[in-house]
DNA sequence: TCTCTGACTAAAAATCTATTTTGGTCATTT
DNA sequence: AAATGACCAAAATAGATTTTTAGTCAGAGA
């Protein structure tokens, strides 16, 4: 039985973009790497682009699930959005992808790595507000615009994780992003209701 | 008695960096504008960033003063918090060099306009915190980090402003962004306290 | 016959070179 | 003493040339 050329080449190639970045992976680095002809990789992928798509997809798509599977029904809106977050702050810590693509995306204006990172924000946006719109029907949360919403979580996420250590230079612990989030966009930083004693 | 050739400089270069932008603007074109000598321009200012700098500052102490006016001590936060981001709001629309430094800043990669813009936003933060720390000690809000609570609120502030409209297509009314912060900030999200009867 | 390959090509990117533009200076004028 | 604009070095731009790279395809190997 011969080797699944499709996967050592999806295999190469997935390390090479998040070693390199996509401009810097080659198609003949991917060849190499994957021990295969060049050509072969077109028998797969039509082109680089839809290559690292394939990619992408599979990221997010695990990445959803992850998140997923820590939400329970059950629960409260705030703890699922709490287990979720975190495990979405692990699986970053861990695949540096996202991480790197983010980089090129910002440095470089690689027009496919941004098409990437809009796919990751537009998953997690989606999947976000999926569940915020369950909330408010729960009466969980407030009525809102689940969009808009969701685009604000998924902001006030990044500000707090990605933004301000970079300006600060200390980075939060994971429990203390679960308290900020909670300060600032859950319960509100407003000292109105619980008058301290 | 003369023409204040200063004054000439700085307005030339003002309406010149507002229009074109920091790189297109080039020290020529001041002078002419200006109507003076481009070594009289080199007589108050040692080079072009220096000369970008003081308009920025000027830019800067307007807005920041334009606030502080807007805050009444002897009003709660939220008030005066509504207040002076409407003033900064309307500054914004109607000053457009913040609108064109910050697309300078991001479609070509000027170091110098990179630099007026973080300007702007640090003196805006320092603003914002100022006025967090006074809120705390006085009790209206939760106790927390006054430099954080003012990055996070001046970038929900940017979120709701800059970048939702752009990601969603359809501006909001300002009354629209008073609501939302107030729901997403000061009150939370969270539906935990009044019971909806 | 069918899969796989790597030399090949056209196009894009990088490099080099010639030319122009521009920030900054300074001898001269006012 | 204040102001100027011709002047210069350095940086940006444009164009020509070379290199790299995505994608193809005729043919080797199974």
């Amino acid at each position: 039985m011969s080797i699944d050329r499709r996967a050592e080449v999806v295999q190469a190639a997935a390390r090479s973009f998040a070693l390199f970045g996509y401009k810097a992976t080659t198609m003949d680095q991917v060849a190499k790497i994957a021990r295969v002809g060049k050509g072969t990789i077109y028998t797969f992928f039509d082109n680089k682009e839809q290559l690292f798509e394939e990619i992408m997809n599979a990221f997010v798509e695990e990445i959803v699930q992850l998140a997923e599977k820590a939400v329970d029904p059950a629960k409260p809106f705030a703890e699922n959005l709490h287990r979720a977050l975190l495990d979405v702050l692990n699986f970053r810590r861990e695949h540096e992808l996202f991480t790197r693509l983010s980089l090129e995306m910002k440095e470089i204006g690689t027009a496919a790595a941004g098409f990437g990172i809009r796919m990751m924000e537009e998953a997690l946006l989606e999947f976000v507000a999926r569940h915020v719109e369950d909330a408010v029907a729960k009466g969980e949360i407030k009525p809102c615009d689940p969009q808009l919403t969701a685009y604000v979580l998924v902001k006030l996420f990044i500000t707090l994780v990605v933004d301000w250590p970079s300006v600060s230079g200390r980075p939060f612990q994971e429990e203390d992003v679960m308290r900020l989030f909670e300060l600032y966009f859950l319960d509100g930083i407003s000292q109105k209701s619980g008058s301290p004693l």
